[in-house]
DNA sequence: GCCATGCCAAATGTGCACATTTACGTATCA
DNA sequence: TGATACGTAAATGTGCACATTTGGCATGGC
């Protein structure tokens, strides 16, 4: 078997240097969830040392999730001074919203050519999810559900780019939404989908696309800058607090 | 050894462990032309120890670049077991195909409700260099602008995330087509793109996707899988000889 | 009173020394 | 002879110590 060598010094119990790439996954998820939930302030600077404290890993592993964020644009990264959350304008946040707009143009003038009953149906049992949900009042599933409409339209092309690019810019908008919260009641009206659907039924493509975008700049529409509405903070224990696997003791 | 040290140039600090953050960057471009070349064969093995000694720097240097590479796709990587250039199958090179015509389908949309005469010209301009790069026979000028007008397309638009997704896509497209190389003459056919903007000068929305669905369909139809007609070695060292930072001892 | 300068604590960046895992050659046995 | 087990070398993964940089604060000069 191995052979026992222990490392002088700081052993302590703590486990040292041992292979556990689940718990660079488990950080990565406590940070990217606190950034799509808002939880965030935009601007707060995700310094190394603390919140290497807060998860109770090395300072290694914080650095590495904070540099994967950075690459991927859900940090702002400054060489020699540190990560801090991005402070989007609103003008990234109609950026995005016309990729999306665009993206589901060409989605669609691609579905009309290949779509069948099949697709249809199951788009049409979407929809009666999305009017059960916002009958019921479930402001949470209608969310859920109105985006994941939009999912579906990119999945039925079975393109794995394109899904990810979609979700790509789903996961951009879901941060940017809580700052320019448009708290109104649901994000997408299930009448919008349900004359898309429609249009791509009948292979109406101008139509499909008139009613599609139609229906994101209504929603781009209800964007509007609120300050400090946003229940974001910035003390970076209190939002970590719930999602805490330390190991360490206080100090 | 050498305590020399200097301040400009890439003094590659092989004892002395010193900030030199363009070192990155050198290591990443090296790679990443190499794979955009097509330099590198699918399937073969990126170790750490080898590139550190080829490039002259520390391993975690190589560690971090081909992280970064992994994250963006454009290297394999199997954990505890290094990196790996990728072998993208015909598929995934009709799905990045079909992403970009999805996409363009989708910008031209967006173009004909916002098109001048200005954008008009400056395709004609640029359509005119493809005709004269062609008729000179200069084939890498040819790809080069070829690429460089559905650039032109999206940026247009200018909107930064869909400038993005393209770049992806076509960075992407480059590495599969030196395996799956076309070897014809050139890339795209000069008079289908003409055609596209001739249908975006007359608004002719239907005309100009069905122009750009049929250029699509007719590069990618040009695509056959060619095993080992590809120049692509597996040393690394003669991949890489031309762009060697290193520094020897005393010379 | 205000700006410039220098010092110090804290944070970031990097090389290095291990631990762990994988790959591979060799020996042993059925 | 072939397949399995084993031992060793190499490669990957990680924590730690240290260099470098940054930001703030105090001091002193104008």
């Amino acid at each position: 078997m191995a052979t026992q060598r222990r490392r002088t010094g700081k052993g302590s119990g703590k486990r040292n240097g041992k292979a556990n790439p689940a718990e660079d996954e488990a950080v990565y998820q406590a940070i990217l969830h606190a950034l799509l939930e808002g939880k965030l302030k935009a601007g707060t600077k995700l310094a190394e040392p603390p919140l290497a404290e807060i998860f109770g890993v090395s300072r290694e592993r914080i650095r590495k999730v904070l540099h994967r964020l950075g690459a991927e644009r859900r940090l702002e990264m400054f060489p020699n001074r540190g990560a801090r959350v991005p402070r989007p304008t609103l003008d990234d946040v109609r950026s995005v919203y016309e990729a999306h707009r665009v993206l589901e143009a060409g989605v669609l003038t691609q579905l009309v050519r290949h779509i069948d009953d099949a697709l249809i149906d199951r788009l049409n049992a979407h929809l009666a999810e999305e009017r059960a949900a916002a009958t019921r009042g479930d402001r949470a599933a209608s969310v859920r559900l109105s985006g994941a409409f939009h999912v579906y339209l990119v999945e039925a092309l079975g393109n794995a780019e394109l899904s990810r690019f979609l979700a790509d810019l789903l996961s951009r908008s879901s941060v940017m939404v809580s700052v320019y919260e448009p708290a109104t009641d649901s994000i997408c009206a299930v009448d919008e989908h349900g004359a898309i659907v429609e249009a791509l039924r009948t292979r109406d493509l101008a139509r499909a696309i008139a009613v599609s975008r139609e229906h994101f700049l209504h929603v781009e529409s209800r964007l509007h800058l609120d300050d400090d509405a946003a229940p974001a903070a910035e003390d970076l224990t209190s939002v970590f607090a719930a999602v805490k696997p330390r190991r360490r003791k206080a100090r």
